[in-house]
DNA sequence: ATCCTTTATTGGAACGGTCCAATTAGTATG
DNA sequence: CATACTAATTGGACCGTTCCAATAAAGGAT
């Protein structure tokens, strides 16, 4: 059926009002009296008429949305994230607008722009893989946020992250305190946030007395790649493993007990980032948890901030990770 | 800076031409010389001109945007899904707009609501929990395809989804072949989906003349749940468990190896979805794996034909799933 | 009754595009 | 060198809202 939808017009002719007043009632202005605003509820809901958004956002040149560009859909963190965002953010009466660029740095691109003309009223970015310059000047003319990242800074754009080389520190004290020494990092390849949670990890040794034990093995992000790497790790005969994230972590813990060793018994794993499934029974994986949902809340209260005060001055905000032990690391092995 | 974004306007004036020829210029048409096109292009380039979707969207009356629902976003399945909606959706020029209902049906609706005000061609439900006459008065006046469920039908309405009773009928076939007869069925909850899997599984089971041995177990779609459902299996004493999804199995495999038992040693587990996680090599699940990501673009195709042609008969796509054995299940125990 | 306030209502311009019909420029034809 | 086309360009209506300035209606005070 559905013709054309009723407009505005339509409910106005029916109730035998100008479009002038109908507008005014529907958005709930206290200067229409009671007996034409019933006329016109009745009317608009005889009518099934509901109000079109985009000549809205037209006319008052807002549109209540904001885009949101997220760096793979199928690793759970940004999923988690995510969830914080639309919750914060439909709170304020705002809608989300979601894209994905699959960690290709072009189709990001071409998807922010998609997002632009749809005049969306900020940016979060749930991590990305734009250049820096790029990144700076879609910061400079629309309210950005990055959560996750923040080794690129430009004016007018937020970042909401945790503090990777603290909490990379977190968990070699936690492994050092359990008597490991022997610690290799499986790096989560070529980007910031690994680099990172690298040097969080070289620092740690080091104030250790370690420094001559770090070994970096390059790995990945996923959950081939940490089995890969923690297959090349072992050469280094270590009774601890830090990987970069929970999912590689999974993987490096199939390697090893593939080598017919124990997990945490010969060897200790600990991931980072806390998704919700590495607390599964089944897995039980020690991390440093950063908290994931409040990562994305955040990120919107500096949305709605900024978008309300455009030049309101930029704010890194860094929530702490947490230590949370599970079933994947133990007291090191006495003899060896 | 960006006081107010250039217009179409801005262009032509700078360009020094009229606003429709720059209109037909953008747009690619054939009639402009390309004198004028030049001109136009370098215009729009040096203001960085951006054209309004909700401008044009209101002129020709398209917002080439389609909605999509999603169930719930900590479920990989609904992820893997959407992969595939988007890739295909946005290969012939439609943008997303996603909302998240997070399994409430009041939620689901208002969001639903949000996403028809932006005019959205379809509407994509990525599983839903709408009452039957909710989504048919939906279904009613935008095109609307369903993915995973096929219990209700409406006119205007497309489904896609997989046949969970052969899929059941497939694991319980696997377990039966590899000599098992207690099968356990653990449920997802009360919800179609998991009737249809309860109705496939107690079929199957008769028709292996095992009927005598039916049982299930309620339960539900998370981790903790099939753990608990785990644990009260057990007093059936069974050698195989049939579990409704897959991240319920991961909690069943943490139960059954609590008590001490082995997988599969003593107890097979089978799940269903076929989730990526569940291939990981830790985990190795063997499950009824649906073509998640052909299922999205499955639906977003059935989208784009009710699209263009409103009133094509309504289609209900089954894709079949498949039986993925990987490491959880084995042959029944001789003895036992 | 008249004038002044309030209160309620309305017409119409604007928002930024698209597209159709009309106009102008340019070119070939007889 | 008109005439008839074709090609290129333009003005303006329209899409469905909001909102402001203007108008109409309803009381109140004198």
């Amino acid at each position: 059926m559905s013709t054309t939808r009723p407009t505005i017009h339509d409910v106005a002719s029916r109730a035998g009002m100008s479009k002038s007043l109908v507008s005014l009632a529907l958005s709930g202005s206290p200067k229409v009296s009671e007996r034409s605003r019933l006329l016109i509820e009745k009317a608009a809901a005889e009518l099934g008429y509901r109000p079109n958004a985009a000549a809205r956002s037209l006319s008052v040149r807002r549109s209540r949305t904001i885009g949101v560009l997220i760096l793979d859909l199928h690793n759970p963190v940004f999923a988690e994230i995510l969830d914080g965002v639309q919750t914060e953010v439909r709170q304020h009466g705002f809608s989300t607008m979601l894209v994905t660029g699959g960690e290709n740095p072009t189709l990001e691109q071409a998807e922010i722009e998609t997002l632009r003309e749809f005049q969306v009223e900020g940016l979060i970015l749930i991590s990305h893989r734009l250049p820096t310059d790029v990144l700076r000047s879609i910061a400079a003319d629309v309210p950005t946020v990055v959560v996750t990242r923040d080794d690129i800074v430009a004016p007018g754009m937020d970042t909401v992250s945790n503090d990777d080389v603290a909490g990379a520190r977190l968990a070699i004290d936690h492994l050092v305190g359990l008597g490991h020494a022997r610690i290799v990092y499986l790096s989560g390849g070529d980007n910031p946030v690994s680099h990172l949670r690298a040097t969080g990890y070289a620092a740690a040794m080091t104030a250790h007395g370690l420094a001559e034990l770090i070994r970096i093995v390059p790995g990945g992000l996923t959950d081939a790649i940490g089995y890969r790497a923690a297959e090349a790790a072992l050469q280094f005969n270590p009774t601890a493993l830090f990987v970069a994230n929970d999912i590689a972590a999974f993987g490096a813990i199939a390697a090893i007990e593939n080598a017919n060793l124990r997990v945490p018994e010969d060897i200790s794993v600990i991931g980072y980032d806390g998704i919700r499934i590495g607390g599964m029974r089944r897995v039980n994986l020690t991390t440093i948890a950063q908290p994931l949902a409040e990562l994305g809340r955040r990120a919107a209260q500096h949305m709605l901030r900024r978008i309300s005060d455009r030049d309101s001055p930029a704010q890194h905000e860094n929530v702490s990770a947490s230590l949370v032990i599970r079933g994947t690391t133990g007291p090191v092995k006495s003899t060896n």
